[in-house]
DNA sequence: AACTATTTATAAGA
DNA sequence: TTCTTATAAATAGTT
């Protein structure tokens, strides 16, 4: 998707890679809510960045499920 | 993404909904494991079908957290 | 942060 | 449900 073809292993240019998280991060939450609506499914989505940031998408149904993981998060870090 | 604009909403008809289920789960999967893997992230992602069917993704790091949800979903169902 | 050439995902159809 | 194909959408590289 783009002007060159992905290959999947590790992008190494450090900057690259940070562009890349931010651009997939918000096409990855997109599509996670555009299966939820479409489909009626429960979806549940935490997505770490390596500095550690946390994003997350949740349905209403896996909602409570994603404010246990956080917790569970909060005391194992 | 196809032969037509999709609206954001429920799609009425059941079979076009399964049939839309099976290959946007697939697609997200597939999104969720190139994130991780181009960009370094940790990522735990699960959906749940109409039917209750469980597809689930986790990198190592977030595979603990996502069998902890498991665990919690097995005493809440 | 915007742009745009291309790749990729996928809606509809077979 | 699996394959094909036209087209929408995502995004890699660039500015």
């Amino acid at each position: 998707m783009g002007r060159g073809r992905v290959q999947l292993q590790r992008i190494e240019n450090k900057i690259n890679r940070q562009v890349t998280f931010s651009k997939r991060r918000i096409g990855l939450l997109k599509k996670a809510h555009e299966i939820s609506v479409l489909c009626e499914a429960e979806v549940g989505l935490i997505i770490f960045s390596p500095k550690g940031k946390l994003f997350e998408y949740a349905t209403d149904a896996s909602y409570v499920i994603l404010s246990l993981v956080m917790i569970i998060l909060f005391f194992l870090f």
